[in-house]
RNA sequence: GCCCUCUUCGUCUAGCGGUUAGGACGCUGCCCUUUCAAGGCAGAGAUCACGGGUUCGAAUCCCGUAGAGGGCGCCA
């Protein structure tokens, strides 16, 4: 059978880290198996409805390049794919529950939760209790007549129980008396996800219905609307949550959920997809650094794991300097052009720098603050950094050797890497000294810090002979 | 309140009846005669939530308990 997975965002303006795992869950599933990954927008709550937030899944699909075959931009032999867009459809397999005795209208006032301000009034709420299901066909004629505004509810047998086999939890069987006579078609006319979801995964011939795990609970509702209209189940592959720091759902309140955040903060979207991707799912073997060809490759949804998944920034952080260091050199300095300040791109040879950095850059945001002592040093650094007991310098050590060194370099011809550290090994092979003693004191007189993106002698040609030789000056005088 | 689910180092995880419980991030130390970092190496860190079974033998199977997460919307 062939295999067709949807990613079905509803659009709420941003997208959300884990709604981007589950579309990459689903993207991997399709290509792995040569299947059809399926784009559909899911805009049936007219009143949370975002403006431009379309734009927002598109670019994002884009970025990570989680290409979609069938979609609203797309196209496709199943659309519309876009919910607002299906209304009569909904419309129409709502009738046939009703005509069925599997549905009923009810005209009883809305009863939606309220936006709560003081959160905890975690009062039980007991679901519809279905009498409008019990309305004889005169009263409901007669209710139509007189315009009555009506919803069209799901008719549940409570009777027994409804079980299903999900393919990462197992058999999950639930009483049919916890299960509510759900909306299925709102007063407005829109369906309810409940209702729009399995009937749009049914006529779209999805496969596999990837989704997160808190719709286990409803799953069986959706079980007895197949079973309702005599379609065939799909597999249903629920997902393991991604928690945020505190253990809950991870959520605005907590930091950064949405992908342009962490675009925006200079992770690089190959790493951000690895490091999701390792949420919830292994390979099976010791590999943790994943391309998205590889992801594609290895992918198997038989090794995604039940338990919820803490999201760590740490590691993201390590993955993403893996995946910057693996980038080809030209690929890295294009990226680090755009985050370096004009100060660096006007006054130093940027394309040196990226290659002398690229192996030390863990976020492109870190960019400005990892080259600011270039384009100005801060004269106000503490003459006590170059105390440094491992290195054995102190402020009379450094002060003589930065006396030296900048009589040596002012008489150097050529001002590059090799001529830099040639002339520094001979001041320090001469002394009968260690590299060390001479290089730390170089490094804290040129830079203002005890930590650089790379070494003395690289800043030094980087800086230029004549700063370099007015930042030594600097720092004997500081001595 | 009712229902569903989950539970191995701080974190992500391997493990699917017999392992010194493995790896990764982070942390600590050492090495690399350019500090820090990166890299390499080493180390600390898990009575496998707890309690009962089953079994010659259980992190692995069964049953309870606890804790955590999720659901119970004219939101998805």
């Amino acid at each position: 059978m062939e295999v067709r997975t949807r990613f079905a965002p509803s659009p709420t303006g941003y997208m959300h880290i884990g709604n981007l795992r589950t579309a990459l869950y689903a993207y991997l599933h399709a290509r792995r198996n040569e299947g059809t990954f399926i784009l559909r927008i899911e805009d049936t709550d007219q009143a949370r409805l975002v403006e431009d937030s379309v734009k927002v899944i598109y670019e994002s699909l884009a970025v990570t390049g989680l290409e979609h075959d069938e979609g609203p931009d797309k196209g496709g032999d199943f659309g519309p794919y876009v919910q607002s867009a299906r209304l009569p459809l909904y419309r129409e397999y709502a009738q046939k529950l009703l005509a069925g005795g599997h549905a009923y209208r009810c005209f009883c006032d809305k009863t939606e939760k309220q936006e709560e301000p003081g959160e905890e009034h975690d009062a039980p709420i007991l679901g519809y209790d279905g009498r409008c299901g019990r309305l004889s066909e005169a009263e409901v004629q007669a209710n139509l007549a007189k315009g009555m505004p009506f919803v069209i509810r799901q008719r549940i047998d409570k009777e027994g129980s409804t079980s299903f086999k999900d393919f990462i939890y197992g058999d999950i069987v639930v009483e049919n008396k916890q299960l509510d006579d759900q909306i299925l078609l709102k007063r407005d006319g829109f369906p309810t996800y409940n209702f729009a979801n399995v009937v749009d995964d049914h006529l779209m011939g999805i496969s596999h219905v990837m989704r997160g795990c808190e719709y286990i609970s409803s799953t069986p509702k959706y079980i007895l609307l197949y079973r309702a209209f005599g379609w065939d189940i799909p597999e249903h592959i629920h997902l393991p949550h991604i928690l945020g720091p505190s253990g809950k759902k991870l959520s605005k309140r907590e930091g950064s959920v949405a992908l342009g955040d962490f675009l925006n903060r200079g992770y690089l979207p190959e790493a951000i997809l690895n490091y999701i991707a390792l949420l919830g799912w292994n390979p099976g073997t010791e590999q943790e650094f994943f391309t998205k060809a590889d992801l594609i490759a290895k992918f198997d949804i038989a090794r995604i794991g039940k338990a919820p998944a803490m999201f760590d920034e740490t590691k993201l952080t390590w993955l993403n300097a893996q995946h910057i260091k693996a980038l080809p050199p030209e690929k890295a300095h294009e990226l680090f052009l755009k985050f370096y300040p004009a100060a660096i791109t006007a006054g130093f040879d940027a394309k040196k720098l990226s290659g002398y950095i690229q192996g030390k850059v863990e976020k492109l945001s870190d960019l400005p603050q990892m080259t600011a002592f270039l384009a100005a040093l801060d004269d106000n650094y503490s003459a006590e950094l170059f105390v440094h007991a491992k290195n054995k310098t102190t402020r009379e050590s450094c002060k003589a050797a930065l006396a030296d060194l900048q009589e040596l370099l002012s008489g150097l011809g050529s001002w590059d890497y090799a001529a830099i550290l040639a002339a520094v090994k001979g001041y320090a092979e001469a002394k009968g000294a260690k590299l060390g003693p001479v290089m730390w004191p170089l490094r804290i007189a040129i830079s203002g810090q005890a930590v650089t993106p790379t070494g003395a002698v690289e800043i030094a040609e980087l800086l230029g002979k004549p700063e370099t030789l007015r930042r030594i000056s600097g720092a004997i005088a500081k001595l």
